[in-house]
This record gives structure tokens, sequence and C-alpha cells, in this order.
DNA sequence: TTGTTTAAATTAAACGTTTGTTTAATATCT
DNA sequence: AGATATTAAACAAACGTTTAATTTAAACAA
């Protein structure tokens, strides 16, 4: 589908760890090969240019990005449910490519370079409407409160998230977790535990 | 306190509105120089080098970042309002310093440069330790439910906001906020209240 | 108020590196 | 043999920083 062979693949992975970390801006096209173990003429080659590889990588990544939300709407399970469900896989979803995501955010703030970010926008837009459905359901089985703000939903998802993960060292401190594998255990349980009883608790008529 | 002059200010504030902007490696002492309309010998004359003007840019902002909870605390209101005063500080608060938070926590996360940022975390500590209080407040009262996970908190109240700044075009679009008086005026009105309405029925024992 | 002296501020130019990219030659594969 | 892949070397441009000269400001004695 993106045409991108093993060796492209390569570098794009190494591209996309290293921006991640230290940036776009931070990351030059020869910490990208000395780390790929290949030729700084290779990115250009293959690429184009340096931009040209970071929207290769957006290419490469943004049909990972998708949420299979389709299914889980027609799934036969209560609102409350649907809702556990959606933010689980939601946040697993962005645990599993937050490297990528990092990097759109910080492309999308800085908008320093003019790329075309409809792609990711569109998913965002998508994933939003599946958690209207959602929630639009549970209002007329009256589950759900009336007046809920949807649209401020995936900020309260997603940003604690996301906010949970910029400030890594300091909740490894305070909450105890002394290897990484603790931190990625405590976000797979606790965390998306603490944000699917977040939303129930903001849009659910009764605990 | 700082010994920063009136010039050195000047240069504080348009590198502060750069790094956020288009991040620190992203932004050259030649921008800096052009925007603040000086000579580019000027930054390293008066702050010795570019990683050392970040320095005195966090050095002379963090001191603003502290919040004034000390009185919060000691104010005659229930736990609940308290929740809702601290909340409302802290956002306005990060509102006010968003381009230095935006800076701080790429820097947090890139550490890319081993800075010590050991001030920050110290202010978020405290901030954190303020929480605690005024929710074992709550709890002693029964007000609050048992069973809260504090420290989760904060990155429920912070990273809605962030989430929210951070894709400032989608909500921009999907909130038909079109100017950015209105943008702010949501963030202080709805977004505020989101937060606040967020955390309540969280913590609190019925509604 | 003078003129002189000393320190601080500002400038243009140059420094050596590093940047992204291109070239031209060589190697590898089909 | 011909296309593709890989390399070392070179390119101009931009980078952070330093230098040395000049201007401005402050301090001081007459």
């Amino acid at each position: 589908m993106n045409n991108f062979n093993d060796k492209q693949i390569d570098i794009l992975l190494v591209a996309e760890k290293l921006f991640a970390q230290k940036g776009f801006d931070g990351t030059s096209i020869r910490n990208i090969s000395k780390e790929a173990k290949i030729n700084i003429a290779m990115v250009s080659y293959y690429f184009g240019s340096k931009e040209k590889l970071l929207e290769g990588l957006i290419l490469f990544r943004i049909q990972d990005l998708k949420l299979k939300l389709e299914n889980l709407y027609k799934e036969k399970l209560k609102p409350l449910e649907k809702i556990n469900k959606f933010i689980e896989l939601y946040i697993e979803k962005i645990d599993q490519n937050k490297d990528i995501y990092q990097i759109l955010h910080f492309e999308l703030s800085s908008n320093k370079r003019a790329m075309n970010l409809k792609a990711f926008t569109d998913i965002k837009r998508g994933n939003l409407s599946s958690l209207y459905k959602i929630i639009e359901e549970g209002q007329i089985q009256k589950i759900f409160k009336k007046d809920i703000n949807i649209p401020l939903l995936t900020p309260t998802i997603l940003g604690t998230y996301f906010h949970f993960q910029t400030s890594k060292p300091f909740f490894m401190e305070i909450l105890n977790l002394n290897t990484d594998e603790q931190y990625n255990q405590y976000i797979k349980t606790d965390l998306t535990k603490h944000i699917q009883q977040t939303i129930k608790s903001l849009i659910a008529n009764e605990n």
C-alpha cells in the first residue's frame, strides 16, 4: 500500500524513535543514519529530504491510528460497557503508537512545517463521531446524563494519558514505579481504570 | 532577585514566545535577535549561550508558577468549594504561563538537554501536597469518597487543559470558536467548568 | 558646566561546526 | 549488461559563538 521496502521501514522506525525523543529539529540526518547504520545519502535517496521522511513516517503510521470502532458500535453491549471498551481500546492504541502521537502533537502545535495533517484530523473527527453515537445511545436509554459536553471528553481521556506520559519521571517517583515494565503495567491497569472511572462518573446517571 | 534588566527581559520574552512556538532546537539565535531587534552577539553577551538563555528563562518564570495555595487551604470554604477554586486557580495560572509550560514539558520529555528541572518538580510536588490536604479534609467530613487515586487527579486536570491547547485548531473548528478571544473565553468558562465537574463527580459522594 | 577617563553596551565581521543535500564513483544485484 | 543500491566526498547555507572595533553611558575632577 505505502510501497515502503524493508530498508525504508528500518529508517522510518529509527526516525520515529529519534523524532519522538529529541524532536524533529533536534534530530539530524546523521543521527538517524548512524543509528540505522546506513549512509547519510540514503535518506535523500529513499525519501527525497528530511521533511519528506517525516511525511513518509506519518503516512506509514496514520493507517494504524484508526480505531476499530465500527465493530464496537454494533456489539451487543450496554452503553457503559461500550464506553469502557472504547476507552480501553483508545488508550491501548495510543500507547502502542505513542511515538508518532508525540510527533504529531508537536507538529500540530508548532505548525512550523506546513504539513498536511488532515488525515490525522480526520481520524480524530471519526473517533469523536463514534463516541457521539455511543453516548447518544446511552442517553436514549436514560443511562447517561443529558447535558454532556461530548467534545470535551476526548481531551480528558487523551489528556490524562499524555500528561501522565509527559511527566513520566515524576510519576514513576511518586507512585513508586521502579521499572519501565511496572510503569507500562500501571498504565494498562490503574491509569486506564482511572480514566474509565472518570468518564463513567461524569456521564452516568447513577453510580 | 533575578538581576535581569529590562533589555534582558525583552530578550527572554521573545525567546519564550519562539521556543514555545517552534521549539528550542527550531529557534535560532538569529530568529530571536531579529524579533527582539538586537544584535545576535547580545544573547551571548547577556546570557553566555543559547542554553543558558533557556536556563535564564526558566529561572525567570519559575517563581511565578507557584500557586498561592497556602491561603486557599486556610480559607473557610467547604471542601468542594476549595476543590473548585483550586482548579480555577490552577487553570488560570497555567493559562497565563502556557508558553513556559509548553517549553518545560517538552524539555522534560525530551531530556535532550541535561537541565536542572528540580524547581519545576518541586512546584508540582507542592501543588499535589496541597491537593492531598483538601481532599483528605473532605474525606474526614465524609463528603468525598474514600478510594480516590489522588496523584492521578492532576493528569486529568492539567492533561485536559493541555490537550485542549495542543489541538487548538481542531477544537476551534468543531466548537465553532472563530477568534482567539472566543477560544480563550471558552477555556475560562466552559473548559474550566468541565474540569471542575469532572473532578467533582469523580471524588464527591453524591451529586 | 566643562573635558577626561573608565566601564558598559552595541556593532559588523569572522570563526569553526554542523546542517541538509548533491555529486560522482563504486559496488551489488537481477 | 543494466538497473539499483551504496559509498565517500564535497557543497552551500545556517548554526552558535567569539573577536575586535566602535559607540554610548556613567563617573569624576576641575
